[in-house]
DNA sequence: TGTATTCTACATGTATACAAGATGTGTATC
DNA sequence: GATACACATCTTGTATACATGTAGAATACA
């Protein structure tokens, strides 16, 4: 693999597991000496990513990190439904039998990640998992704002695969189970099954987003939290 | 205003008015010549366009203007009145009073260019007015989608700016009606209105569209072809 | 001391020379 | 005569030098 693709699928996955902050300013010079190639191939790196949604550019003054601000959080939680469920519902319906096998190794992949925890690894592989979806749908129109919704879901969603609790790991191991049910739904060919399932899926991932945009507050008693974390 | 920026835009409308092909292989030298800009910033254009979805790049085999195939238009057919109706129910729900006038603005241009028959003009101007409602409704996801689409839409859309009978012009008459209703029930944020007209809106366009993916057949009978042409 | 203006340093934008890959043609061999 | 291999040419990809523009710092003036 060439350094140019290393450097792109390197700048997603950094950009995904926010390892760069949305915001953060990329120099072009210090990123081509990092990844070892010249300001010419990284320059139209920059503009890919940019044509993705991974990154903005501004005329003169390079390029940044995605934001996510309020008003855009909004939209993604309102129209994440209508897109996931319209994409698992032309997956189900265009699926070829190659695509599923291709779903289902990523699902294999995404599950051991998954159970052992390993959340970047986890999230990347669940964002795998739903670009796949994605692709089978046979729907340009539909899978560009799928992408770019990815995007926003998957650095979101990096304490979802971050278990602090006996809840929390539940919640992963549904979250695979789910993943299995969708892969067979979309195999059997049965659109209102997948879009149901998606549906649930959604739910689960839901609440633990919105946890993340809106965390919960810190504990006004500081006493209290002295007294159970430091044990005097 | 920069050489590059005419490039980018210019390349955008003879694509989107099929001045360019889809599928017409796009020459970079040939290219930054006509454009008296050097290689580097028109591949960065082409790049560019290429996220956009009007042309599609391969790995050291150039660029090609996006085709339009058989399995996309299907899918095109199918997903419009979807994604239409959504961005306009959006933007009933979140547009400005100043893009409100932006649009006005435009409606008046496309009008009068629909009405003169000038047809690339019309056809671009609606591509405009579209790809302004998409701002309003303030979804990244949605509009990114919204694009893609209506770059297929107006490359379609050719033939309808351009009558050919009384029928003809009478559909560009009530396309012009469409659009300033639609412009009233934004303005007035009444989404469900906003929603109906479009679905009218993609009604009329639509057998005007599936006419020029599947023209009439070419006459059987060729000598009363004659007769009536040349009248012998 | 605060503000405005200019200058300097650094980041981005462009052009050009060079490298590498792809395609088509010609020749040689079977 | 056909096929395969090699070579030539053309196109795309990369590196680097240079130009331009922006931001910050320093200085001068109020």
């Amino acid at each position: 693999m060439n350094k140019k693709l290393i450097c792109l699928s390197d700048l997603r996955m950094r950009i995904l597991s926010q390892d760069i902050a949305p915001g953060t300013g990329l120099d072009e010079l210090s990123l081509s000496t990092q990844y070892e190639i010249s300001r010419t191939p990284l320059r139209e790196i920059l503009h890919r990513l940019a044509g993705e949604g991974y990154v903005e550019i501004e005329e003169n003054r390079g390029a940044r990190v995605a934001s996510m601000d309020l008003p855009v959080m909004r939209m993604f939680f309102q129209t994440a439904p209508l897109v996931y469920s319209t994409v698992a519902r032309l997956a189900a319906e265009n699926r070829t039998s190659q695509q599923v096998d291709t779903l289902k190794a990523t699902q294999v992949s995404f599950a051991a990640a998954a159970r052992a925890a390993e959340t970047a690894d986890a999230a990347l592989l669940n964002h795998q998992f739903h670009e796949q979806i994605g692709q089978m749908a046979l729907n340009p129109y539909l899978f560009t704002g799928l992408k770019r919704m990815l995007i926003d879901h998957t650095r979101l969603s990096q304490t979802f695969f971050r278990p602090q609790s006996e809840a929390d790991s539940a919640r992963i191991a549904k979250a695979i189970d789910q993943h299995d049910a969708m892969i067979a739904a979309i195999e059997a060919r049965e659109p209102a099954l997948a879009i149901d399932l998606t549906l649930q899926h959604w739910d689960l991932s839901r609440d633990q987003l919105e946890k993340y945009v809106r965390p919960d507050p810190l504990p006004l008693d500081v006493i209290s939290m002295k007294d159970h974390r430091n044990a005097i």
